[in-house]
DNA sequence: GACAAATAGTTCATCAGTTTGATTAAGCGT
DNA sequence: ACGCTTAATCAAACTGATGAACTATTTGTC
């Protein structure tokens, strides 16, 4: 009920450590630029940093370039403190794996769930789980499994929602049931908030402290990132992005509006549209080819979809006032194409384009970023302070380091 | 460019008292209860309530009735602590007037500014504030001046942006402007921003920790309060929720955009089309009391409207997930007949319909709800301690209270 | 009406984490 | 080698919240 939390000195340590490991995280920096960053003095980092490296969770890597004076020393985080358990299920299969703290991938497998059994397919999960954690590729400690599937999720408690096209999940409390299995905390989002944390911490949207990302493949999810921070919905259902209405005279949508921008410009949709032109297109990959050979009708529908795709993305970007858009799905294949017309579109349109420019980037997370998005729900709990220890206060009661004694990395 | 602000002793001061202060404002309250919500020990409440206290910002109202224990001592805003001047104007007029912390109305003129000469429209409202200042109505200190026009602002700089159909005010930096004028700080905020934040301070936001609300009139605005914030976009340019597309292939708005809600749904728009078929309509008065006798072009054509305005909710909702939704502008005349109906349809629609109901009302703030909403904007600028004393650092450095002395008010 | 139980509010020593200011460490340029 | 600059650390001081004991007040019970 109370707006914020309530600020004591835990709370203040405890938001000022996470402000650190957060900062590192986006790449190395020394002491003094966290100071000046985060607004603390040298000193107080000092004793920050000290005791996330004695927890193992940071290294000082090396020196930077200074213009007279003492070189800064450099400070990271440590992959090989953790590890994260990721699984990623979409409508088309699944897959597990295992990421570092860096976001590294050191395991991966593909997995083969029931499509008919529930029991079956959480038996199936758990299979896969287990293998990866017997892969023996864990480094350090794990620090949770992160799930994501499409559709709606209650985040809060691990419960995938109403996913549509996908009944065999309704209301499954997903994380409940993998606990046991994996003995860490696991956590359930949707896919696209997954991805949208994920580019924020590896890919695109590094560089931009506010975006969209926008999803598109048989769906259409999105993610926003605001001054770093991601939005979320109630219970971090998802911004449910696909069904906005672009026309609301338009033909009804199973979610009960019209002119969901889903029946508009999806990859099955616009596939459909082309197909009454094109009867011989069988894939996204042949239309995508086709419209870069120069075939018209293609060339067309792809201009369309991308009109569509604008309308929703200025209808945020109107709201939120975003730096930039990030694309990811299916549309990644060849994707500048599309990603060239929205943003011709999304800049002739944007309300305040006179101010400023959106870009329109492709993700850059390369061909497992479903599932190192979702391993990544669990980093990203970590370097929030949402994990025990580094950033909790509940520390200082045991080895400092869980996997391996702290080298002796001091680059003097 | 660091997330939050970092923290230290004093920010944890600032953060703590003006929850306290914000949550007074809601209504009269207790120093356990204080404690409660907010998380801070009895002792630290008493500390800081004592200060509050003596610094005259606040008293002691009254004693609550127990169930056996000591009566809890009420607190509350002294509205007589300070007030705060307010200039709203709109594409038909401008008022100007004072308002004290508790959001009273204090005085008020109707202002005549000028629409042709922007040196002769800014001395009019320096002239108008002038009055305003000398009626002798001011209570206690005068902590700011509000400003509300239509369209875009710069809410750091105080500069009006870009407003359609306002050229004369384009670029003006009004806040620079007034400041000689009136001796304290000036603050501008695009009209919608301003109501929204009224009415979760005053009005009918005042039940909800989050909700929408919506400006019909002749344009169509938008202000949204989330965990008891309100979100804010680029320089607090607004939501530019009258640019929400909801038909990508509809006519161009003068925006760039096409199909924007503002071309089916607005006051003006609406009645266009009423009169095309009612052509000796003149007025939305005349328009809504027709829908209300029963006349089925009329009534067809607010159900129209009620449908386009739920669009653009429902696209709201379904980003925001949000508790509720206000109604405000022109439609409130007879407005219930256009609530319930988009009511209707915003519950038929919001992809999470199943999870909570979305309760739809109209605005309660009565006749001089833009001018309360300008002023407002002053008052919650102190409410959330960014305007000194009370929750500011800068404390213990003159008289406790500057206008009058702290009354025995003592309820014993 | 006395007394126990409960709740509200206050007081003060203590604690934790940050700041301040001095100190040490290290690098650049001449 | 010297001065200047920047980086990191150390010790003492400071600040605001905590915790526990204490006072104040009210209700209910016997």
């Amino acid at each position: 009920m109370a707006e914020e939390k309530a600020l004591n000195a835990a709370q203040m340590k405890f938001v000022n450590r996470r402000k650190v490991l957060r900062l590192i995280r986006r790449g190395a920096v020394a002491r003094s630029e966290l100071a000046k960053e985060i607004g603390l003095t040298r000193a107080s980092i000092s004793v920050i940093v000290a005791d996330l490296i004695n927890q193992g969770v940071l290294v000082e890597t090396g020196l930077r370039r200074s213009a007279g004076g003492r070189k800064p020393v450099l400070l990271e985080l440590r992959p090989d403190f953790a590890c994260a358990l990721g699984l990623t299920i979409s409508r088309v299969g699944a897959e597990a794996g295992l990421i570092d703290l860096g976001g590294r991938l050191l395991f991966r497998c593909p997995v083969i769930i029931s499509r008919t059994n529930r029991a079956r397919a959480v038996l199936d999960i758990k299979h896969a789980l287990r293998s990866v954690l017997g892969s023996g590729a864990l480094e350090g400690r794990l620090l949770g499994l992160g799930l994501s599937t499409p559709g709606p999720v209650d985040a809060v408690t691990g419960t995938i929602l109403a996913p549509p096209n996908f009944d065999l999940w309704h209301g499954m409390a997903l994380c409940e049931k993998l606990i046991d299995t994996v003995g860490c905390p696991a956590f359930l989002e949707n896919n696209a908030q997954a991805l949208t944390m994920a580019e924020k911490a590896y890919g695109a949207g590094r560089e931009f402290s506010s975006f969209v990302l926008l999803v598109v493949e048989s769906g259409i999810g999105a993610g926003i990132v605001r001054g770093d921070e991601r939005h979320v919905g109630w219970r971090s259902a998802g911004n449910e992005v696909g069904h906005t209405s672009i026309n609301f005279d338009g033909p009804r949508c199973s979610c009960g509006l019209r002119g969901c921008v889903e029946l508009y410009a999806s990859v099955p949709a616009v596939l459909r549209l082309a197909q009454k032109e094109r009867p011989r297109l069988t894939s996204w990959q042949e239309f995508v080819d086709l419209a870069h050979e120069g075939d018209p009708v293609c060339r067309r529908l792809m201009d369309d979809q991308a009109r569509a795709l604008s309308t929703v993305l200025v209808n945020v970007l109107n709201v939120f006032e975003l730096d930039a858009v990030v694309l990811t799905g299916d549309i990644l294949y060849r994707g500048d194409m599309l990603r060239a017309a929205i943003g011709r579109y999304v800049n002739q349109t944007a309300i305040n384009r006179q101010l400023h420019h959106v870009p329109v980037r492709l993700s850059t997370l390369g061909e497992h970023a479903e599932l190192m998005a979702a391993a990544g729900i669990a980093i990203e709990r970590f370097v929030q302070g949402e994990l025990e220890p580094a950033v909790s206060d509940i520390s200082h009661q045991g080895s400092p380091l869980p996997g391996r004694p702290s080298r002796p990395d001091s680059v003097r």
